[in-house]
DNA sequence: TTAGATACATACATGGATGTTTGTAAAGAG
DNA sequence: CTCTTTACAAACATCCATGTATGTATCTAA
């Protein structure tokens, strides 16, 4: 085969990533073979080996091409530390920021899905994958309904919207579980969590407590 | 080989399930094989293909042997409902309680870390999985100094401790890339990501919002 | 008591993915 | 201009996990 020149070279492994990343997404990395990788980069698996030392490496190089949002992150709020003041204001804004640009960036989008994947419920597993979907479906609806009677009777300010919080909620417990569970979990399960459920409960109600009594400790 | 009665037999279904429940939890669902589970648990892959069909087929019975924390919180959830006072209140408790009894229980806690465990990074991607969490404490100890400052400057509460909500403003982050990225994510990263933040943060500040023209629309 | 079903163990058949090796045509260095 | 290296393609070797088929001793029901 015709040797190719330093940047077609370049070329053909950056198709290569970006096939790896297209089917990553949609079948997840176990279920994907280097064959179908290299095919659909148009080259064979002798191309891949020759970038690519294996599988993993592949995927190391496809995380290495989206810059680590958390290395954003803290140089944003270490620019935000360094004004004097709404340092509060300024990282929410930094926060919002986050989710702003990762809305804009696809790509990085499809990486960070594929390091996310659970289990690769993907294929045989879907139906599982779909079945938990739903659950939370219907728990989001269950707080939301919930939320709204808390506002009507006035428990919760009326600024708070009880959809956009019951969703909160939801992503709250889910990190939680992902912090706690996942290898290297920071976060106790025992201590920090509830303390954390206390945190966010006072927060949507603007930290007006009901009767102290009624505060349960572990049993 | 000497056949079992039902109840033997129903034993050795059960070693296989705890057998598989060890071995994923340890090595990920995708890098173990069924010979591996059988072994452990003392028989041949004839009694795991006698049990179950194959692998998923297994996967799902370790699913199912937990009974499903959201439909936990549900029935909680409807409870709490039907009450007349503090609904929110008691709304707290009941998510308070999931990471309760979550702690007790090292068998869904096992469950559940296999099946959240992402893209299997376990084995050859231990590594990046590790540069991963580093960057997350890290994150951590920077949003807390923040706090901390805003504390002392008063633009936070007194009685919102910096640790944890540093912590829980992490969970957060997290849980909403999982609903926004994951198959299914029913969140917007455009509308509700951004929204969801800025509520969090109201919430920690008690409502109480800075200059209000410091609010950045959408650019 | 016996016929069939059960609960496995054992052996086999197979594919399919991986890693490696070899071949080769052109690029690039001198 | 040639010699080496590069950037692959193609063929090979190998293994390992899966699925299935068969054997068989016991349980169980009639």
């Amino acid at each position: 085969m015709a040797r190719k020149t330093k940047a077609e070279a370049e070329l053909t492994r950056d198709a290569i990533l970006d096939a790896a990343e297209a089917i990553f997404f949609e079948k997840g990395v176990a279920r994907t073979t280097l064959d179908e990788i290299s095919r659909a980069a148009g080259v064979t698996r002798g191309a891949l080996y020759w970038h690519f030392r294996n599988k993993a490496d592949v995927l190391t190089a496809l995380i290495h091409r989206v810059e680590s949002p958390i290395d954003h992150l803290l140089a944003d709020i270490a620019e935000a530390d360094a004004g004097e003041r709404d340092l509060l204001d300024r990282t929410r804004q930094v926060f919002r920021r986050v989710f702003e640009e990762l809305a804009e960036d696809t790509q990085r989008q499809r990486v960070f899905t594929i390091l996310i994947q659970g289990t690769e419920l993907v294929g045989e597993m879907q139906p599982v994958q779909d079945h938990f979907d739903a659950k939370g479906q219907r728990l989001v609806a269950e707080i939301r309904r919930v939320l709204e009677r808390c506002r009507a009777s006035g428990e919760l300010p009326p600024e708070v919207d009880p959809a956009l919080a019951s969703s909160a909620v939801h992503a709250f417990v889910i990190g939680i579980h992902m912090l706690a569970l996942r290898c290297g979990g920071p976060l106790d399960l025992r201590c920090d969590a509830p303390a954390m459920i206390d945190m966010f409960f006072a927060g949507l109600a603007r930290g007006r407590l009901p009767r102290p009594e009624n505060h349960t400790e572990i049993a």
